[in-house]
RNA sequence: GGGUGCGUAGCUCAGCGGGAGAGCAUCGCCUUCACACGGCGGGGGUCGCAGGUUCAAUCCCUGCCGCACCCA
């Protein structure tokens, strides 16, 4: 016997040791099944599971269930990726408990303890993906420091250093001061900040009471200037072009040049270019040849060393300069602003609210700093990934991404892939004493390969830094799979069918998959990128910690379910629609969870048994083949609602068969011939047991417990073994059009006279004979048929023709062709019955003549397609006879 | 400034050339033997605004207004 309640806690941890004990969730790389695999965008191994997550991978793991049951070896990779960055910002934070740091520990003591904390607390969100049910095939999991991974990497690093793919550069790179290390572009946000934009004043040289304003948000940086630009057509200044400016505080003679960066709308016109210390003047000060000098050091510091002060009366004096060597940036900006005002070169000052490039991880502003790093030709990389996309070998799902991918791939910058931490792969490039540089594969190869060089045994020295997290993990694809190795797993499951994300990844994953897949692997890594959009509250805000609104998917999980969080989702998942989603949405469907486990109930107390030798063509009664039809037309949505990756609609589609179908009328129609315990209700429970199965497999891949749970009970298979049951299919069902309309119209019928009842405050306990007027022989055959029905779900106490005249104080309602008669002389008030069909004439008659006047414009006849012509003189003609008997019946009452 | 998306019932959204829909909320009735996490019924919308194309526009086109996000 079910429960009374469906426990979702108990179950849930039950049924997903038993699927992982079972392996059920393993892909089987012998089998002759056509593949499918899904590749997890791997999380890092410091994360938690946030409600962004529980999205992505609910719509994974509805996918890949979905598949599997459709008999397809399906491969849900899973995995971690190493978080450089993230993991060692967690393990130095520890340490710092601890009293102590990394730099006391050093590299391999430090990296151990890495390790330790891995091993301790790392990889959480892998029990908590467990929570969700998500079905990845564990014991393939891979983490991007694994032996193997590492190994790739290596393979990688070497072969791109081997074409000219990777080469060291010294540029201006987004350096973060408080972590120490060069970041990507991707991983620089802009924050809006409230500053100041100060109008500095630059001396002319010869021309004493000239000035050049220039306006800068970062007067610290004007130690570094090297050239005042502005725009080309600027009349203000055209005569100061050529000439050179005299540097505050540091007296240098800096050209003045004209440069269509310079935007004679913004501030003054005339802008300081400081080609160390910002992207846009690192180019002005390519294109003019100018040097570049840094006057900030790594941890954002002036230093002094690479300027050469020339002290200027009023203008510059070596004391104040010397003081500020050492003071951090914002420190130095303070003074030199101040020391400005002193010397009477500072214009003015202007409240000024703009975009501060911030590192995503520390928080600090980023400092463009000038240093040597390692670089990796992404333009060049990108090349066939965009014509991947262009030609289709790789598709978006919404396709508009497909322009946000084209935008940045079209412009991408080089991709700096060193790190200066500890945590990560260790870049394999060693230094002879001459500087001279060994990529290789190894320690040994290195030292072979300097020892064929130099001809003898030297010392090399690797080096010091590590590579982008995100340059391994743009390797998950294939080396997940074994690459550089040809492993049958590789060979099978690459290329990936589908890649699951949000659009705020699409350059970390997607672009970079497709860049290093295409060159490695020579075909695209997954064949559809599947974009969602983002988790936001009810009210549509972003969460996060600071606005207090983020909602913890394990704690909805506890209070509502696993099932009715991950059909929430599938719900709410439209595309290119972003989800807003709060307590009392899961709240909500968990109500439909509910539902089937008391449905369930319900079929369970009837009698109703899996029957697998019961052919659904064979059966007889109107009411099988109509519920059997629509559970039909239920798989063929829900199928086509996947195939789309419309997870709203095959939510609905479930929804609506499972509630407003099945259990709002099959089962409601279904009791009087069950409880009667006859043949009829033998071919009921087994259509009831066909369909009840039918319905458990469609909505497994959004509901994997709750179904599983009824499906193990009812034994339509062995333990837990829904995850692999066949997906459905549509059966052949004879005339399925006739039982459609005798069930449409019986729903009606009874749908009609619940109306006229509630409308017309009939007190439910009230039972009254349902007369028909005027009934065709069909119809009326079906009322005798469908008494039972009839009287139970419409509360009649007869239905039969209604022979005469009308009885007195009647309600009626018009179906088809037939007149619904219910006496109800007792509580029928007469002028509210006349206002009732009054009101009911007008509606058909409006829709009556809105049809008649579109069928009397010659050009609407003429023109428009015949069948929609027909259509609506159809509709004309059924409104019209809807009028006539609610003006019939009007007529009769009395 | 450039780009993308969105403005449809109180809320969240679907529909996207020919009869305005769903879920939730709301209102009324009902503790009827699976389920009150329930049943039955009802009300509620000049489909952002203004033009245009068309026999026909919520749907296509243009402009405007408003909102969101991405990039500079």
């Amino acid at each position: 016997m079910l429960s009374r309640h469906f426990d979702a806690a108990a179950t849930e941890r039950r049924l997903y040791e038993g699927w992982e004990r079972a392996g059920a969730f393993a892909c089987d790389p012998g089998s002759a099944a056509a593949p499918y695999t899904i590749m997890i965008p791997p999380p890092n191994v410091t994360g938690s599971l946030h409600m962004g997550h529980a999205l992505t991978f609910t719509i994974q793991d509805a996918l890949i269930r979905w598949r599997r049951m459709q008999g397809r070896d399906a491969l849900w990779q899973p995995g971690t990726d190493h978080a450089g960055i993230a993991t060692q910002m967690v393990v130095e934070r520890l340490l710092g408990e601890q009293g102590t740091t990394r730099a006391a520990l050093g590299r391999e003591a430090f990296i151990a303890r890495v390790w330790q904390w891995k091993a301790d607390s790392g990889g959480a969100i892998t029990r908590q993906l467990r929570r969700l049910g998500a079905s990845l095939d564990w014991p393939r999991e891979r983490f991007t420091m694994d032996e193997g991974l590492s190994a790739a990497v290596r393979e990688v690093f070497v072969t791109l250093y081997g074409k000219g793919l990777i080469y060291r550069d010294r540029r201006l790179v987004n350096w973060d001061p408080k972590l120490q290390t060069a970041i990507s572009d991707l991983e620089v946000e802009s924050r809006e900040v409230r500053g100041s934009l100060w109008h500095v004043r630059y001396p002319i040289e010869d021309l004493p009471d000239r000035f050049i304003a220039v306006a800068t948000t970062r007067p610290e940086t004007m130690l570094g200037d090297v050239a005042v630009a502005v725009h080309p057509d600027d009349a203000r200044y055209a005569d100061l072009v050529g000439r050179r400016a005299i540097l505050p505080l540091v007296g240098r003679r800096i050209p003045i040049i004209a440069d269509p960066y310079s935007d004679p709308e913004k501030g003054t016109g005339a802008v300081k270019i400081t080609p160390a210390h910002d992207f846009n003047d690192f180019a002005v000060g390519q294109r003019h040849g100018l040097p570049m000098p840094s006057v900030l050091d790594r941890e954002a510091r002036v230093i002094l060393a690479e300027i050469a002060p020339e002290p200027v009366a009023g203008v510059a004096g070596p004391d104040f300069l010397r003081g500020l060597a050492g003071q951090d940036r914002f420190t130095a900006r303070k003074n030199i602003v101040a020391e400005l005002e002193r010397l009477g070169l500072l214009e003015k000052t202007e409240a000024h609210l703009h975009q501060v490039p911030h590192g995503d991880r520390s928080g600090v502003p980023v400092e463009p700093l000038l240093t040597t790093q390692w670089f990796c030709n992404a333009a060049e990389l990108a090349r066939p990934a965009i014509a991947a996309v262009e030609s289709g070998r790789t598709v978006f799902v919404p396709r508009q991404w497909e322009n946000t991918f084209f935008a940045w791939m079209r412009a991408i910058e080089p991709w700096c892939i060193s790190r200066q931490l500890w945590w990560g792969h260790r870049i394999p490039a060693w230094y002879g004493p001459d500087g001279k540089i060994f990529v290789a594969r190894s320690a040994d190869a290195a030292r072979q390969a300097a020892q064929a060089h130099y001809g003898r045994e030297t010392a090399l020295a690797q080096d010091e830094d590590v590579l982008d997290t995100w340059f391994s993990s743009a390797l998950w694809p294939f080396s997940t799979l074994g690459w550089p190795e040809q492993t049958r797993e590789l060979a099978r499951y690459y290329p990936g069918d589908v890649l699951v994300t949000g659009f705020d990844i699409i350059f970390f994953w997607v672009a970079r998959m497709m860049m290093m897949g295409l060159h490695f692997m020579d075909d695209v890594p997954f064949r559809t990128v599947y974009i969602h959009g983002l988790v936001r509250d009810e009210r549509g805000q972003k969460m996060s910690k600071s606005k207090g609104n983020v909602i913890d998917p394990l704690e909805l999980i506890d209070t509502f379910g696993a099932d009715a969080l991950r059909f929430t989702i599938c719900a709410l998942t439209g595309p290119g629609r972003d989800v807003k989603l709060g307590a009392t949405r899961v709240e909500g469907y968990r109500s439909f969870v509910t539902k089937i486990w008391n449905a369930a109930i319900l079929c369970e107390r009837n009698g109703v048994v899996p029957a697998p030798e019961f052919d659904p063509g064979t059966a007889r009664l109107p009411l099988s083949r109509w519920i059997l039809d629509a559970a039909n037309r239920a798989v063929a949505e829900a199928t086509e609602a996947l195939e789309a990756y419309r997870f709203d609609e095959y939510a609905g589609a479930c929804y609506r068969f499972f509630w407003n179908v099945f259990c709002d009328w099959f089962l409601e129609l279904a009791k009087p011939a069950l409880a009667a315990g006859d043949a009829d209700a033998a071919e009921l429970r087994r259509v009831s047991a066909h369909v009840l199965g039918t319905a458990l497999r469609l909505m497994h891949p959004a509901m994997p417990f709750v179904t599983e749970e009824l499906w193990d009970h009812f034994g339509y298979g062995a333990p837990f073994s829904l995850v692999r049951a066949p997906w459905p299919q549509p059966v052949p069902i004879s005339d399925s059009g006739t039982a459609r309309q005798e069930l449409d119209w019986l729903i009606r019928l009874i749908a009609e006279i619940r109306t006229v009842r509630s409308e017309m405050n009939v007190p439910p306990g009230t039972l009254t004979p349902v007369l028909l007027k005027d009934p065709s022989r069909e119809n009326l055959a079906r009322a005798k048929n469908w008494m039972e029905q009839i009287r139970r779900l419409a509360r009649a106490s007869e239905v039969r023709t209604l022979e005469g005249a009308l009885p007195k104080g009647a309600a009626q309602a018009v179906l088809d062709e037939a007149t619904i008669v219910l006496p109800l002389a007792e509580v029928i008030d007469l002028a509210a019955e006349r206002a009732r069909l009054a009101r009911e004439r007008d509606k058909a008659e409006q829709e009556a003549e809105k049809v008649a006047k579109k069928l009397a414009n010659a050009d609407f006849v003429q023109r428009a397609p015949e069948e929609v012509v027909e259509e609506n003189r159809e509709r004309l003609a059924t409104a019209r006879q809807e009028v006539a008997r609610l003006e019939a019946a009007l007529a009769r009452i009395h």
